[in-house]
DNA sequence: TCATTGTTTGTTAGCGCTAACATAATGATA
DNA sequence: TATCATTATGTTAGCGCTAACAAACAATGA
């Protein structure tokens, strides 16, 4: 007799035997106990507790060609604020039935198209991708994948199917009235990166600054180099050398805006008297720092919440009420830019 | 007839039908090159790419019982320590054939017990798990797993299959003794989360007190909330409203060393002249901070690196030249502990 | 009473792949 | 040349599950 392979582990069939019924019986009572009668649920139930099954996720989406895997992509892995977006999927996510699948796209749109093929191979429940900014190749897919995706992080009138996040244009658009109106005026912006989300963070925030006939391309300096507290002190040196005169400085991210301030701190600067300084996503540090930091705090968490939520209504057969979700922002004026005007 | 499921995607039999091969030869020739001849594979290879065919993973497991899923399983998602270490993982992963799972135990040694179920009942090609603390029944499934097994980030004469980091035990104590070192003479400790490694730490930490007859307990202040910058800044001034007399603390993460810093700074303390300062692993911040800060720097990245590597040459049929490695770590001495001795 | 509808359970045939065994082709050896 | 070992390819039978269809049964109503 030829030899069995992968025995061990019991399966559907053993549990059907224990119970006596059929294996569809089984399937059904697991997936959806509606559908079977109260007496052989819980036969059922007791012989999946006897046998201590578990349910070979391979072998279901073979059969099903639908994975219970929702796929995650995201630019970075050390960013903070991605993090406290995963922290929320996840802890949506693992209580129930469907697993993550993280992929790092490191802010390069072909590695997150290619994530988004192999991700897609697999038949995943649903996708989650950071964005707006796809290839042309990596929207076509998504727009032809039959399941839920979700891009997170910001807002656009055309999702590929879902959406949660907010404006960054408005971010930095509040970020510039809010210096204005401290009675800053030669105002800088600094940003590392220099992502989408960040240069439509610039991009708002110059609009400000141009409404009121305060923008200067000269106080703008960014670099491609991934944004960092040292790389933040390193840069507001190189502004101020270029001008002295700066009176006040927008970070495209917190890291940035930490570093900014131990800039001034190593150059014996007063914070904000000599330079108001204020950052973007309002991470937990902000508040702690002396003097505190004024951000725009972003909901990240509700973020990643929201989007698994969304997810479960379209599996659940509802569809979500919104197809696009603006979770907003709120400026937290702290004492960096609390100068006299 | 009977409708068909799941078509569209083409299957290794629409590219053995292409190379005029059996199915068996397509997927020897995906999996194993040497083992089949130069010319089909030729043939093979112009099919996969004609054909756009991507394996189907799930029926590739189904099949073979095996995966090509690694798992791995970080207590947070939150903490930059395991983000660098996670970034690893992935850099050296998403080369190959396999996949990242990545599981969140929460510090809660029983979450990490469901998931250490979870990950081996998708029969995982290797497992990857931070810290030597299971519970004794994750343990035991470990042991009896029948893939690789690498705990990370901590060292130990006893790893259930293959071990990578360091000693958090000598890592407190070099902080200790750096102190001690540095002249400071009442010398206190700050402690959130605490969990295993950092009691191990802290317990190092005491033990080079100890042998300088220097160790006060009250002078030691921990808390199982999470660590946070504003909580370093918290602990701090309730730890001098105790005892004015403190001279020195280490902090058990960078975290709350720099809260600590921020904390002193609102207090119009000078560091390192009235407290000083050392933190523990050296995040990127701690160079850029004024003052800059002291910390014990670990290899995080090297430690994912080195995970993978050790998975791959398993895998590969090599077994790993050492079980378990220490990857070490350095003192690097900053302006924070920079007093006149 | 019997057709009609809905509900519950079962039978069958795969999903796409690979392990195990089988066989053909090739080379080495006496 | 016959024999054996080796390599290259093929045939067959599942892996464990679920979609589609089928059948049995109960409830309903004219």
């Amino acid at each position: 007799m030829r030899k069995r392979r992968g025995a061990g582990r019991p399966t559907i069939a053993d549990v059907a035997d224990r119970a006596g019924v059929s294996t569809i019986t089984v399937s059904r009572a697991l997936r959806d106990p509606a559908k079977v009668s109260e007496a052989l649920r819980e036969r059922i139930d007791a012989a999946v507790r006897k046998l201590d099954y578990v349910p070979h996720s391979h072998a279901s989406a073979l059969a099903s060609s639908r994975s219970n895997i929702v796929g995650v992509i995201v630019p970075s892995l050390t960013n903070n604020v991605f993090a406290d977006t995963l922290r929320a999927i996840y802890d949506e996510l693992e209580q129930g039935p469907l697993q993550v699948q993280l992929g790092n796209s490191r802010y390069v749109a072909a590695e997150e198209e290619r994530l988004i093929r192999i991700f897609l191979s697999q038949r995943p429940a649903a996708l989650i991708v950071a964005g707006g900014d796809q290839t042309k190749a990596a929207r076509a897919l998504l727009e032809k994948a039959d399941c839920p995706v979700v891009q997170i992080m910001e807002v656009d009138p055309n999702p590929i199917d879902m959406m949660v996040g907010f404006s960054h244009f408005e971010g930095g658009r509040a970020a510039g009235y809010h210096l204005l109106q401290r009675g800053y005026r030669r105002i800088g912006f600094i940003g590392a990166r220099m992502d989408p989300r960040s240069r439509r963070r610039m991009e708002g925030f110059a609009e400000a600054l141009r409404s009121s006939g305060r923008y200067d391309s000269e106080l703008f300096m960014t670099t491609t180099r991934s944004s960092s507290t040292s790389l933040g002190a390193e840069l507001i040196g190189a502004l101020r050398e270029k001008r002295p005169d700066i009176e006040a400085v927008f970070c495209n991210n917190d890291d940035m805006a930490l570093g900014v301030l131990f800039g001034c701190q190593h150059a014996g600067l007063r914070v904000p008297e000599d330079l108001g300084i204020i950052g973007f996503n309002d991470l937990e540090m902000m508040a702690a720092a002396c003097p505190s930091l004024t951000s725009i705090r972003t909901n990240r968490y509700g973020i990643g919440k929201t989007a698994v939520d969304m997810i479960s209504a379209r599996l659940d057969g509802e569809g979500p009420e919104n197809r696009v979700v603006d979770l907003g922002f709120q400026l937290q004026e702290r004492q960096s830019t609390a100068r006299r005007a």
